[in-house]
DNA sequence: GTACTGATTTTCT
DNA sequence: GAAAATCAGTACC
């Protein structure tokens, strides 16, 4: 099932909430590789953690465009990153996808990842990317259509969490500025969470 | 097991 | 010129 547009349109930390435990899926001619996301980050348009706080430059105009895209960048210089755009209105709000359990076409990940271990597939934000294939070419496409899509695994009363599955909140990993907003949000419990002061409070 | 370091490029000042 | 939403490898308990 494939989200409708108002899913993403909802305030910035309830989208990322709500994202947890639904799946990712990239088809590239004919492998499919997919994952369910466990880890999100909220960055608000006035958060200056955020690439939007200065307003649009040259590489984030996509974050103020219609909700519901893939924003992809590069960090680090190596490293792609895959944000979801968010909120109502050119709000310039996105949702980091951190990490994710592996789905299908695991050995297709592996093999693009070089490793085997399950648990170093997926968790982290550049390894989910390199994982799926994703990369700067997708930046600004659509996320209810085309090679690179979220579904709702099994839609639960809207929210595709399995029953008792809980949500930890804590501060973000790996920034520099407002990293003491608690808006990062994961599956507690999970073993495919990226490294950080989440892995010991799950 | 934890801690530290190098790689590499885009973007803004 | 400096900083950046990271990862993998090495050193050392």
């Amino acid at each position: 099932m494939i989200h409708p547009r108002a899913f993403y349109e909802e305030d910035t930390v309830t989208a990322a909430k709500n994202l947890l435990g639904c799946i990712l899926v990239h088809s590239e001619g004919d492998a499919t590789t997919s994952g369910r996301i466990v880890e999100t980050e909220a960055y608000l348009r006035q958060d200056p953690a955020a690439h939007s706080f200065r307003g649009r430059t040259g590489g984030n105009s996509v974050l103020f465009g219609p909700a519901g895209h893939a924003h992809v960048f590069l960090v680090y210089g190596l490293h792609w990153c895959m944000n979801v755009v968010t909120g109502r209105g050119s709000g310039g709000g996105a949702v980091l996808i951190r990490a994710l359990e592996p789905s299908e076409g695991v050995p297709v990940m592996q093999k693009r990842r070089g490793l085997n271990d399950l648990r170093l597939l997926c968790s982290g934000p550049g390894r989910l990317t390199q994982a799926l294939a994703i990369t700067g070419e997708y930046n600004g496409l659509p996320l209810n259509s085309g090679p690179l899509q979220i579904r709702s695994p099994d839609s639960i009363s809207g929210i595709a969490i399995s029953p008792g599955q809980e949500i930890v909140q804590t501060n973000r990993v790996g920034i520099s500025k407002a990293k003491d907003l608690p808006c990062r949000f994961f599956l507690k419990g999970n073993p495919y969470i990226s490294r950080g002061p989440a892995r010991k409070a799950g």
